[in-house]
DNA sequence: CAGTGTGAATTCTTTCACAGCG
DNA sequence: CGCTGTGAAAGAATTCACACTG
C-alpha cells in the first residue's frame, strides 16, 4: 500500500507496478459508467466484471494507491472516480497534438474520448500544404512548418504521430527537439528517442498477426493434433528457405510438457491478459 | 466445429510464450525491412535493435522457435522471415471483415499493412443505409444485415469492430454466432464472448492515459527537486483521505502526488514492454 | 573468436487464501 | 456476515552470463 513507500530507494522505483498503472484506465472506464447510471458503490467483483479482470488483480492493484475501500461494503465510485483520475494525472488539463491528418489522423481528431478524460486536441498538424486550414473535427489543420510554435505556445507534451512510416522518426525528432516529452506512435516504425521521453506504440498490423497466431493454432487443434514442421502446404509468398544448413526443425517443446502439474483455478477470461502493444498508421 | 473444446491455459499457448508471441510481429517487421535492402544475416544485437528490444530477450524468443541461427554468424534473414511468418500462421491467408466504417474503419480499410501480411480485407460493413455500396478503399460498403452471409461465404474467422461502444457487443455477438473466434475491438467496451474466442483490445484513450501517468510523474520529479517528503511516514503523498462517504469532491490541482520519486533507469524505453492495450474507435 | 543457445538468477505479475474491519 | 486489504505462494518474463559451436 501506499503508505510504507520509502523515499527513494536509489534506483527503480516505481511505485506502482507499470502493470497496474496499464489497468487504471480501464477501472476508470467502468467506473465512469456506473457514476453515470448513480450508482453508490461498487464491490470489487462488480467492478472486476465490468472491467473485465478478476476481482483480485483488482483489489491488488487497488492496495498500491491505498486503502479507498469500505470493507464489508465495496468502493464508493465517485471518490474511486477522483482518485484513480488523480493517480493517472487526469484531474489536470492534457493539450495534446495529432501530427499526420490522414484517415487515422481525422479519425483521432473526432474521437470524443479524449476531452472526457482530460486531453484536448491543441492542434492538429500536417505536413501536406493543401490541408492547411482545412477544418477537422472543427479544428483548422496547421503546417508542419509550425510544429515548434505550436507545442511551445500551448505548452504541450504529449504528441501522437499518425504519419506514414517514413516520415515517423523526422516528426519525431521534431516534436522531441521542440518539448514533447511523451509519445503515441501509430506508425510501424520503432522510434529512437531520448532517454527521459516516452514512446507508446499502437500497431494494428501486430495486433492482427497475434490473432492470428492464435487463430492458427485453434484450427490446428481441432483437425490437427500434433503440428509438425511440414514445410509443404504450398505457402504464399514466402518460399521455403531451407538456407542454414542445418535445416532440421526442432519442435518448440519448451519446458516439459509432462507438466509439473500446477494448473492455477479456472483461468478462463475474455480479454488477452498480458501482452503488448497494437496499431497503425494511414 | 463449434463444439470444439478449445481449451486456452490463458497464457502461454501451448510452447511458446504470450510475451514472445507479442514481439514475433516486431521482429518480422524488422527481418523484412532488411530483406528488402538484401541484408542476407544479422547477428541478435542488429536485429534487436532494429525492433527495439534487447539481444537476450530477442534470443531467448528466438530459441522457443527453434535453433535457426548459426553460432559465430548470426541469423539468415530470407530463413527467419518465413519461419516467424509461418510460426504466426501468415503463410496462409486471412480473410478480415472490418464492421463499422467511420472515419477509423476507413482508416484501417485503407491501410496498406494487411495485404503485405497476410491478411485481406473480405468486406467493408456498416449499419448505415446510406454508406451501402459506397466505395472505401476500393471496396463497397455492405450493409449490417448482409453480415452472416459475408462471413459464411468468405470463410471469414478474424473481425474488427470499429463501430461506437454502443453497438460494439452487438454486432460481437452476430460475429461470434456468425463463426468469428478472434476479433479486434477498437470500441472502447469490454466485450463478453463465450470461451474460445479471442478478444484484443485497441483503445487510444488508455494509451493516452498511460502516457499522462508518466508524464505527470515526470513533471513532479524534474520541478519539484527537494519535493516536501511524504508526510513523515505517516500517509503517502496522496491528499487527505477524507471519507469515501460523501464523495463528490473534486479538487483541479492535485495536491502532492504521492511522492515515490522513482526516477526510472531508462525511460526512454522504445515498446510498451509488458503492457496492455491500446487504441479507440470514432 | 564471434555470436548463438540456454540454464540459472532475478524481477515482475498474478493468484491464493484468510485475517480482520465495518 | 461480507468484503476489503494483503502477506505469501505460484507463475511468468526478463536478464545474466557462459559453455559451446561454426
Amino acid at each position: 500500500m501506499a503508505t510504507g513507500r520509502t523515499h527513494r530507494p536509489a534506483t527503480r522505483s516505481r511505485g506502482i507496478p507499470e502493470a497496474t498503472v496499464a489497468r487504471l484506465p480501464l477501472y476508470l472506464r467502468a467506473l465512469t459508467a456506473l457514476s453515470e447510471r448513480s450508482v453508490p458503490t461498487v464491490s470489487s467483483e462488480e467492478l472486476a466484471t465490468a472491467a473485465g479482470v478478476n476481482s483480485a488483480k483488482l483489489r491488488k492493484d487497488f492496495s498500491y494507491l491505498g486503502s479507498y475501500g469500505t470493507r464489508g461494503v465495496g468502493y464508493d465510485v465517485e471518490y474511486l472516480v477522483y482518485q484513480i483520475s488523480r493517480e493517472l494525472g487526469l484531474t489536470q488539463d492534457w493539450p495534446v497534438v495529432i501530427v499526420g491528418i490522414g484517415n487515422l489522423g481525422a479519425a483521432l481528431a473526432n474521437y470524443g474520448g479524449f476531452a472526457s478524460r482530460g486531453f484536448r486536441v491543441a492542434a492538429l498538424i500536417d505536413a501536406d500544404p493543401a490541408m492547411a486550414g482545412k477544418p477537422v473535427a472543427g479544428i483548422a489543420v496547421q503546417h508542419t512548418d509550425e510544429l515548434e510554435k505550436i507545442i511551445d505556445d500551448n505548452g504541450v507534451s504529449i504528441g501522437v504521430i499518425a504519419t506514414p512510416a517514413g516520415a515517423a522518426q523526422q516528426v519525431c525528432d521534431r516534436l522531441v527537439a521542440a518539448g514533447i516529452t511523451s509519445i503515441l506512435n501509430f506508425a510501424p516504425t520503432v522510434l529512437s528517442v531520448p532517454e527521459g521521453v516516452d514512446v507508446r506504440k499502437v500497431d494494428l498490423s501486430i495486433e492482427l498477426q497475434i490473432l492470428a497466431f492464435h487463430e492458427q493454432r485453434k484450427a490446428g487443434e481441432e483437425a490437427t493434433p500434433p503440428e509438425r514442421e511440414t514445410a509443404g502446404t504450398g505457402e504464399p509468398g514466402v518460399a521455403t528457405t531451407p538456407k542454414p544448413s542445418a535445416a532440421a526443425s526442432h519442435r518448440p517443446a519448451a519446458g516439459g510438457p509432462g507438466g509439473t502439474g500446477g494448473h492455477s483455478g479456472d483461468g478462463n477470461r475474455q480479454g488477452p491478459d498480458g501482452d503488448v502493444p497494437a496499431v497503425m498508421p494511414a
